[in-house]
DNA sequence: AACTATTTATAAGA
DNA sequence: TTCTTATAAATAGTT
């Protein structure tokens, strides 16, 4: 359809394969336009130059990932799927994964045990024994830090007093400006309370 | 381009309008074929007619897939980066509960509670204390049935050992027969082995 | 599904 | 690239 008639196959020069891409594509996205007018038909179109431009054309009714979807549907094709499937797979696994922790957590919180049998169940008793044996010991050690700095604290508190009231003695006309102790930790009566009641 | 010049609008006409359909997309396909042999150019085409009938031409040098990576890449737009996105935040979703189980249970195990504070420490102390109760308690009533199924089935035995007694004194000759008691349950013994060396 | 009168696309040239 | 134009190709309406 031009001055000549030219045989399909690759056009050598390369000027000519050009312009020919040029007003082939033109022509070839008008057609997609108007059969979609035309028919109602839904057409979605992609061309690579060889030099890696691009051109596409989408008909407005329906956007490129919906009609990859269908065409996924349609064709049996997998596009995305296996990239999908891969990941899903891994959820899988991980919630898998999940599930026998939460299993075995349930164990050492004593619930769910019905399903133990009596060896496993002796593995779980050990296991929370010697758990237990730790948390208590680092408990302890925990403790005797806390109680190193309170005794500490204390200390420092008696000694301001003491100082304190010495001071008074000496000059009593401070005593006219409301003159305080400032504890060094203001929380202390709270740490106390709470080792208290816990 | 026929016997009379039409307009570029829908076809009201319904026969007419699929007639078209399908001469247009002939022609369309015939035209994306033409452009990627004439100029080595890359094109995907997808044409759904309005019944929902797909017609689909990919070239050969290059699948739709990679035809779709390449889209994505030089528009912008995405495809199905949307949906990936969707299933890594799950994964990383169920990865981070994932690693709090596994926290809480070394923590349970006695492991890692440097990081706890004492009112944790306390919270993890009491719900294994609790737990080890539980699995004690279970433990003590498994023992308890196991027990009394062994005493059922030792009974069981003696009196079948003491009637076999009775019955070589009556009739002697049954003794050439190998006549031996059938254990009801043959693996007793490795129940009650187990039982001592656990 | 063919036919064919026309319209449209486009190859080559400028 | 763009315009021109002769010609090939596509196709609308008909059979």
């Amino acid at each position: 359809m031009g001055r000549g008639k030219i045989e399909i196959k690759r056009i050598e020069n390369v000027n000519n394969r050009v312009v020919t891409f040029s007003k082939r594509r033109n022509g070839l996205v008008k057609k997609a336009k108007e059969i979609t007018v035309l028919c109602d038909a839904k057409v979605a179109l992609i061309v690579f130059a060889s030099n890696g431009k691009m051109t596409d054309y989408c008909c407005p009714s329906m956007d490129l990932g919906a009609m990859l979807d269908q065409f996924q549907k349609l064709s049996g094709k997998k596009l995305w799927d296996a990239k999908h499937e891969n990941l899903s797979n891994e959820i899988d696994k991980i919630k898998k994964e999940n599930d026998s922790l939460q299993l075995e957590l349930r164990h050492l919180k004593g619930e769910d045990i019905q399903s133990l049998n009596l060896k496993n169940l002796m593995a779980v008793e050990h296991a929370v024994e010697h758990g237990l044996d730790k948390v208590r010991d680092h408990q302890e050690k925990m403790m005797v830090e806390e109680n190193r700095q309170l005794s500490f604290q204390l200390q420092q508190q008696e000694m301001e007093i003491a100082s304190n009231a010495r001071g008074m003695m000496m000059r009593d006309h401070d005593a006219q400006f409301g003159y305080r102790v400032q504890p060094i930790q203001p929380n202390l009566q709270e740490k106390i309370m709470s080792l208290v009641i816990d």
